[in-house]
DNA sequence: CTGAAAGCGCTTACAG
DNA sequence: CTGAAAGCGCTTACAG
């Protein structure tokens, strides 16, 4: 009897890599590579009893599938591009975080690409991340260039858009109407008593001037609004701006009886800076904020401001795209997630 | 005479995905494959006038390498893993921002790993990272487990350590001396006359306790040292737990003089707290922070710091990645970046 | 300095 | 329900 060559251990099989690859896993459970990449994605019908004896083969040898391969053979790989402006703004800290938490247990890596608020350089992230064939996009708003627009449609990965909600159809999104909730808060101190509400905005990104919006709405249908009571500033948005743009409303003449600026980095510099100035806060000036950021609650006075939900935006928007690579029912294209007015001392 | 079958056209080379591939660069340059990959990379010799040639080409043809295949061939992928404990800190938001303004233009891609202070959670991330094959690994500090070590030692990637500094050899490391950061502020109030120091930290990770080994230090060499000054609470850091570990170190006796909060944000707290509680900082009771996190200098009175040098640690340590995967020199193993004693009036 | 061959580890049609 | 073949796009030795 000739002997047979022995079959390959599974210690042979593996490569110069020193890798478990799927080929050991299939040798282990005594089936095919292909059917153990069935079994272990779950997405084909493989019966339960080879299911089970490849589960179990690649737990025994400690199996972890390869990224780049699989994103080299199916064209679409585990990663999903996540486009923010800036990372030294906490609500994209809390958004980026949320999204990940989501995402990594999931099986998926978050890309994240800062865009430095300039649809250009967006355009140009996005170019470059194609190559990495992400299987969905997580974007910031609507705001881009027609080119980036074409780009994201054209990959055939699926877009979600964050932070905004849009009534167009055919097109994801999570968000909040930025402009009814800068309204909501006009509309507070209005019924507050203030008769002159000066809004102070930093960045004039596109959901700050959609703030801005929400705000002349609200003072015009008051008869209130007066185009000197902007205070607009294109510089990036900080604490220590905050308090150069009070300096700013309390020259307008007649000066503001309210300062709501457009993100609690600001109001925190209000505050501070009103109470360094010795302004009676809020009797003298009322001070509004939006976002709820860290440490607004501990101001003094607390800062009444919006909150806003980029957690569970990121959350929703996260799970929503898990959805879609699924190929699960989307039933609800643009989710609205709402805010919340934060009434406290400083109003 | 007989029609050679045309050649394939440019086009028609392109397979099913559409996508442009070095072998249609390779065609459009008359070079082979291989040849345009190494031209391309620039890491072999060619000749001067064949890289011309293949730079034109991919450059007509639009052509953006695959980063899949690449990591498939390589065993190499152009991503970098960064390990943080937790981006709701911005000190870390900090780091992560320098690394990637230093890899993405690079050609490296930051992948973030959030470890939540938990060392088996880092360990879990490290390894599910491996299957990305990265280029190199950027970690927040020395402590984690032996499995972990052992993992990152033998993934073959360069490993550099952010944060501190050590004087082991043969390991790289960006960072400081917490614990002499620490005991310089210590210093700076004990010259500055406070007898009765506290020291009052939260979160209490590695850095922490550092931080708290130098305060101890030099408290000791002054005879100061009392442990009763020391309020360490296990809790996340924020503003508000400023506000209380405030109100713990007025309850101990004798009362502190002076407390040296281990972090901006609880120090932020902290001024707060006892501007509301109508004491006179630095009269009654001085107040130091570290980091000099956004806002310090805004607070009432500015606070007096440690300035750590986050973003210039991240662009280093980035610098000194790039380096290492280039087969470069890299001459000092450990890179002590200092700290910056930062004098305001809350001391 | 340049190239032909083989392979990285997986999945997509196509059969059966 | 399962598998043999081919290929995703690149790079690593090995030749010359």
């Amino acid at each position: 009897m000739p002997k047979k060559s022995p079959p390959l251990s599974v210690e042979k099989r593996r490569r110069s890599t020193g890798r478990v690859t799927l080929a050991d896993v299939a040798l282990e459970a005594g089936v095919s590579p292909i059917t153990a990449s069935r079994s272990l994605r779950g997405d084909a019908p493989v019966s339960d009893d080879v299911r089970a004896r490849v589960v179990v083969a690649a737990e025994k040898l400690g199996y972890v599938p390869d990224p780049a391969a699989r994103a080299l053979a199916s064209a679409r790989g585990a990663s999903i591009v996540l486009l923010v402006p800036m990372i030294t703004n906490m609500v994209f800290v809390d958004l980026i975080e949320s999204v990940h938490d989501v995402l990594f247990p999931a099986g998926y890596q978050a890309l994240i690409g800062i865009t430095h608020y300039d649809p250009a350089q967006e355009e140009k992230l996005i170019r470059s991340y194609l190559a990495h064939r992400p299987a969905g996009f997580l974007v910031t708003g609507f705001d881009r260039t027609e080119a980036a627009r074409r780009l994201l449609a054209d990959s055939g990965a699926p877009c979600i858009h964050l932070m905004e909600v849009t009534n167009a159809t055919g097109i994801y999104s999570v968000g909040f109407s930025q402009a009814d909730a800068s309204a909501a808060m006009t509309e507070h101190l209005l019924l507050r008593g203030y008769k002159r509400i000066a809004f102070a905005a930093a960045q004039l990104d596109p959901r700050t001037l959609q703030r801005a919006e929400g705000y002349r709405r609200a003072m015009r249908s008051a008869k209130r609004y007066d185009p000197a009571l902007e205070i607009l500033n294109a510089d990036q948005s900080s604490i220590a701006l905050g308090g150069e743009l009070l300096a700013q409303a309390l020259k307008r003449k007649p000066k503001p009886d309210a300062i709501f600026f457009c993100n609690d980095d600001l109001a925190q510099g209000g505050v501070l800076a009103a109470r360094r100035r010795n302004i009676d806060v809020p009797n003298t000036l009322a001070i509004a904020g939006f976002n709820d950021l860290n440490g607004s609650d501990q101001m003094l006075p607390p800062l009444t401001t919006i909150r806003t939900p980029r957690a569970a935006i990121g959350r929703t928007a996260a799970m929503m795209m898990l959805d879609l690579l699924r190929d699960a029912d989307v039933p609800t294209l643009n989710v609205d997630m709402g805010y919340e007015l934060i009434v406290r001392e400083s109003t």
